[in-house]
DNA sequence: TTCCGCTTCAAACGGCCGTTTGAATTTCGG
DNA sequence: CCGAAATTCAAACGGCCGTTTGAAGCGGAA
């Protein structure tokens, strides 16, 4: 028996619990992915009873709920783009806007790095709670990238260039968040402060622009 | 104690298990990853006794390997191209035929899927097997890149320039393959024969090359 | 202070894991 | 066909897994 549906208001001490696994299992779980992660490692991090997985989220699969709740909230926030902002806009700058809001966890690495690996989990196997969870909203980055590409293509493209196109264009930033901690070792060192992600911008705003015979 | 050393040739029957068990390992660990790709599941898909994974590779990391060797041979047959080949021919030839080339698993996906698979899941958390296995290799798709790209990009252009760039072009065939399961379903429903795969060449060499301005 | 529900806790359960063991079986050169 | 080596096999080992159990600790209302 779980405590999900009692009516009493939490505690401090239910708080403090509950916040303290859903941290740990956010970093054990980006670790060792979702079946990878073992019960005892979070607890045994977030200095609780192994029971207590049972108790506050009712298993290892309600936990891990919460977890993802937790990310798409954190993406939400630092990936959010109106897709009517970038209708406002010249087409050259809504493509450079599109590229500087999904390259924005690059910088807020230390923030986001954790979900981004837990994304990538999921990328490879996805589990039935992940699949549950975002069965009913569809990626936004997608959405996004289509209509910026469709302020490019002409209107008779096929439904099939402008999909090959738009996925062309998704997943230019989403490899660079994604593979970021692997490019900033040896032999690509690539650190992204502020100033380097205003360069990668530029370069991939410059080529998915007029492309390589235009840079 | 295992076989590996042992003088005799191999017998029929000894190839016979081997090579079962080779092809089981490949689909449990492309299907759960190493870590979560059982000795028993292997053992009880190749009609094997569990025991003869020891006996026959010393262990679950000698099968992996086994696995992967087998899968780099097969990228190495499927995706081969000569670095000399490619400065031979013009800058758009070049790149045309680098897109070609690694997008060509695509058409060949029964074949390297799994293989596809198991590099997903080394792209998450690289076993140490793993790790060992390519410690030496530098991956081909990356200085093949590079060299194209150098065909294109000014003479001064910065190294940090390069290098975004390299990576650019690298990843695109690279996110097709690895996606392409996922894309042959709803919302997308790509499906990949010879002609479409001529189609997403035709449709990423124009927008590398000229960008979306010039499609 | 007593009581009662919320929370924590240590222990145990059944199950799957990779590996080891030692005997049974098969293979093959002599 | 015999005997030794190669291979197969069922069973067991210790270990980690998620979950359950029931008692103990705790805090606030009566």
């Amino acid at each position: 028996m779980s405590n999900l549906d009692q009516g009493r208001v939490a505690t401090r001490s239910t708080e403090t619990t509950r916040t303290a696994l859903i941290k740990a299992a956010t970093s054990v779980f980006a670790e060792y992915g979702y079946d990878g992660g073992s019960v005892r490692l979070i607890t045994q991090r977030a200095i609780a009873n192994q029971a207590a997985v049972n108790y506050h989220f009712g298993g290892k699969d309600g936990l891990y709920r919460e977890v993802l709740i937790e990310a798409t909230r954190a993406f939400e926030e630092n990936a959010f783009l109106d897709p009517e902002e970038l209708d406002s806009l010249s087409p050259e700058n809504a493509l450079r806007r599109y590229l500087h809001q999904f390259l924005l966890p690059l910088v807020k690495r230390d923030r986001v790095s954790r979900y981004l690996r837990i994304f990538a989990w999921e990328s490879v196997r996805p589990s039935e709670v992940f699949s549950a969870f975002v069965a009913h909203s569809p990626p936004r980055i997608f959405v996004l990238a289509e209509r910026v590409v469709r302020r490019f293509l002409p209107r008779d493209a096929s439904a099939e260039t402008v999909t090959f196109a738009m996925l062309w264009l998704a997943q230019q930033p989403m490899f660079f968040v994604r593979e970021a901690e692997r490019l900033a070792q040896p032999p690509f060192s690539l650190k992204f402060d502020d100033d380097a992600l205003e360069r990668l911008v530029d370069t991939l705003a410059a080529l998915s622009l007029r492309g390589l015979a235009g840079v």
